[in-house]
DNA sequence: AAACTATCTGAACGTCCGTATAAAAAGTCA
DNA sequence: TGACTTTTTATACGGACGTTCAGATAGTTT
């Protein structure tokens, strides 16, 4: 069994040698999610994300190890907190009773769309990143099981929503909300082409619409036919 | 006004010259949409497309021209067969009359999932390759002219039904039919994971779920608040 | 101050990329 | 058959790629 290692003192964390290099891997992190959001794990290369991050070519390796190494740590480095909102809302819909299709809906779209409208651009970077990543298994893998648990929390309540409903089909209109979802991140272009106007500028203003859609396909296609 | 040029005698079609050299260039078009779908414009190398089709390095070049070139011929190939087959089903509609928002779906769903389902794998891997290069502005701006004007008929038809719905609400509604029309090709893993039954193996037994969702979807979506 | 370690720089490595091309092969037609 | 064109081969080129690393720099500890 492997003894703890003697704690060294904290060092400065305000300025100090360690404080900086966590900045800049985050520097570098964030230039990753940048990049890898806005052209795709292969068309990426390392020396483009140091020039976004504003570092020389070593430094990319050096704090984020190989460029999969690196693609995966973007991916995972934002799950926990996104898994938390979605929680946190399923948590209190429970708390509050009473709860509706249109109710989860709206708990597990919502952070999603609130992080894709944040002021903050890396939030929005990684949620493109999400989007773009999700037609292909390869990535998608990655991912999967850090998304998986939180999904079935949801399938579970719409279950109970809908005893007689059958467990693909569940699945299956999960991810079409999903896909829904996603698709409003990265088609907004597409709306704004197909309508003739201009697209929003944020994500949240497709809320209604979004949840309505979702809602009403799954009722209708859970309704016992 | 250029003159038409002399046509030369009509070659042997059957094992002729010029015919092998089409045969190659189709095994090219098929190796590359094959590669292109599976893996993404920037993952796939020329040589691996030239080993796929069982061809030399050069041949690719000669009958399919640039990496982007190549890519964009893929791209347009098939749009005008999958077009016509949209445009007969919404024709059939309207000469029967009493059109649903159902039978709209119906109409421009099925026939992408009859080709992703068909035997042939090309369609399925054309399908696929819509499926990854929807959720990439930069590619997709490349079909989004060859599918929008019959998107906008359907549009048409969708507003005569719900002739209070705006503009952006229809294609808002429009394009997250597409997405979850696409998401089934692109995401039946994922699906099979969360439901922990094995995935189908046609996209075509997702139709009536697929159907229903959107239906419901759009009708709740666009009904008057 | 001196020893030490984490961080960063700049340059290099071998590999594979997309593309071009000269020459060979194969088919066509006088 | 021999000139001509289309197709295929084999090879080469310049460049960009991901990765590595010795050494410089700067903060930390003794």
């Amino acid at each position: 069994m492997p003894q703890t290692p003697d704690h060294k003192e904290l060092p400065g964390t305000t300025d100090g040698r360690l404080a900086r290099g966590e900045a800049t891997k985050d520097r570098v992190l964030d230039a990753a999610e940048r990049c890898f959001a806005a052209h795709g794990f292969s068309a990426v290369t390392i020396r483009q994300i140091a020039r976004e991050a504003g570092v020389t070519l070593g430094v990319v390796s050096f704090h984020g190890g190989s460029k999969e190494v690196l693609f995966g740590t973007v991916l995972a480095r934002r799950t926990a907190t996104l898994n938390a909102l979605r929680t946190d809302a399923l948590n209190a819909l429970k708390a509050r009773g009473g709860i509706t299709i249109r109710d989860l809906v709206d708990a597990y779209l919502t952070p999603y769309l609130e992080i894709a409208s944040r002021g903050d651009p890396q939030w929005r970077a990684y949620a493109q990143l999400i989007a773009r990543i999700v037609s292909d298994d390869q990535y998608y893998m990655q991912v999967r099981d850090l998304y998986d648990p939180v999904a079935r929390d949801f399938i579970a309540e719409i279950r109970r929503i809908h005893p007689d409903a059958s467990a693909k089909g569940v699945a299956t209109v999960l991810t079409l909300t999903v896909a829904s979802m996603l698709s409003i991140v990265a088609s907004r272009v597409r709306i704004a082409g197909l309508s003739g106007e201009p697209a929003s500028e944020s994500a949240l203003d497709y809320r209604s619409t979004l949840v309505d859609f979702c809602t009403g396909g799954i009722a209708q296609a859970l309704a016992a036919h």
